[in-house]
DNA sequence: AATGAATGAGGGTTCATTCAT
DNA sequence: GATGAATGAACCCTCATTCAT
């Protein structure tokens, strides 16, 4: 049973990492199902078993995605050791930052498609909350539904600008941009208490 | 001559409404050149006079409807009679969101689609620098370069925020995120002074 | 041994009532045998250890369903007790309208695919005659051979008239139709003599 | 105009002929879409232009092939210079059995699919309307619809006992059935009287 | 005997693009 | 310039069949 069940989650494995990889090198329009079986060496048919069609895929990859950059965010920029808010929200930021950076391909792929929407959706259905970590690794003294609005805007201001900067260095490069996200990041904090 | 160009305009024009109704109501990648012509009333083969294919098209689309938005934001706010920086940026906000809230189907196609990339270039290749027209509209005393920035990073935010708001009521709905809105924004504005 | 039996037999059973129903709602060509095993709630591989394909089980349904018609009108026509060879074929006629009348979708299913071929190696292989039992059950004073073209012509004129009116109202509704039928019959059955 | 009309017809033409060939002599079930193309050498998406599936193919084309069988047993069984009503209609069912015997491929195709719906609305939307003609040719002094209702039983008898006697000699071959058919519709029509 | 995940050939359908009119 | 019938490559998806368990 196990051995047939690691078998099943081993062809997903292999036919998200191909879609992947063909999603964000050649972008998922002119990425064929086709071209992510071949890749993955897995038989077409074997595709319907596990997804609806290539958007469907799509959708799952943004979701294990995401999740997958906040976790790193939680658990590695240190943010649980450090004193103020401030200090906390910068360190997530800042780690977030440090992966978009270097994996400008993940940046590209996941921005496009995420909305809060289906970010908390994604949440949703995961086995950890991120969003209720996020809340309490900040650990701001304000009711939790303020704090969800206070991440929102952080979150959208952060993905969004370091959209163009980082991948086109538009308006500038992401080295100028950095004081002043900073600077407006602690400004949007402040403004919230 | 001009009769002649007048015929070629409005067909050009035809088209981009036809593929605009479509993509909105249905997306870019359901929409076939063949949907686009048939609502139209246009022959096949001339969408290619005037298009190179759908995507061509929706570039085309996105600079427009973007330079509208701005455009009325420009000459309806009222901006140019205020008397500080942070109401005239104010009043452009309010004039966008106010027209963002009224067409969804706006909203929904510019988004996911535009970047600070494809605005400049559009802005670029436009009659009008709506840049230079927004850096004179503020009016505030910083150099150029540091005022795109500062543009740049309210824009940003506006337009990644209302997003989910707007056609979500994700975290919450406009009313109730507007002041937090207009909070950062303020904030923002200060933390570049 | 009887209780291997006894389960084989369940789960052929089980396949041709599913396949009956797919059959008879959606037509054979759009039934595929991941729909019968589906509604049957049995293994893909095991409708295999019992038919060949879709249409080996077809030609088993067409004649059990068939056998069951002319089984039904043997017994419960009462043709048995009838004085006169025209008393008694109208007995069986007029059951055989009755089943069919209340059971359309059997009409439906069997029509189109039932010849006096497949009838006669329907009968061939079953365990009972049933031309036997119908010759004898009419039990007419002429010779074999020319009782079955008898048996044949009414019983292609009763099938093949009563599909249009049965199942259309066409060209008239069954109450209408069935004094000309009866005349008809009565008719053939004069022309034998 | 009349040019590309033409052209369109003569298209429409080679692929029913080419499905026609390959229905007959594989089966519809077996015969692709490609195959027809293939063998009437039009390209794949024409056959789209002209017909929804090869199911809708086949529609038009049973409806097709009847009208021609009626429209020669009309114009070349030479009923009209008959006396009485049973000439008339043994003549034209002569013809009628005439022609299925020297193509059984058209009885096979036919037959199966042909109910006195199919070809009333084949005969609705022709230009000719040949029940109109039959009845008039016929030219038994009864009221329309029952002698609409006399035709259909004499009809449907026909087609129906042909179709084994033709196809598989069963239960007995044409030459031997002939005299009882014959008897058989002399009784019908007797009946009717 | 029974299972059902995996297969991949094969069929249906779409649709961007062309080109004769 | 404008047309729209024709094209056929390309893609999606199905589903009969197999076979390791």
């Amino acid at each position: 049973m196990s051995r047939i069940d690691d078998n099943k989650q081993q062809k997903k494995d292999r036919l998200m990492d191909a879609a992947f990889d063909l999603y964000t090198s050649q972008g998922i329009v002119k990425t064929t199902i086709d071209d992510i079986v071949k890749r993955s060496g897995i038989a077409k048919g074997t595709f319907y078993l596990y997804f609806k069609d290539k958007y469907d895929l799509q959708e799952k990859l943004i979701a294990h995605k995401s999740k997958q950059i906040f976790d790193h965010a939680l658990s590695h920029s240190g943010c649980e050791e450090l004193a103020t808010v401030e200090e906390r929200v910068l360190a997530l930021v800042d780690d977030i930052l440090d992966q978009l950076k270097n994996e400008k391909h993940v940046l590209r792929f996941i921005y496009k498609n995420l909305s809060w929407g289906v970010f908390r959706r994604a949440i949703d259905r995961s086995d950890t909350d991120f969003l209720a970590l996020l809340i309490s690794a900040i650990n701001a003294p304000v009711d939790p539904k303020t704090l969800e609005i206070e991440i929102y805007t952080i979150f959208e201001l952060l993905s969004s600008t370091c959209y163009s900067v980082i991948l086109d260095d538009e308006p500038c490069d992401l080295d100028t941009y950095m004081p002043y996200l900073h600077r407006s990041i602690i400004a949007i904090l402040r403004s919230f208490e």
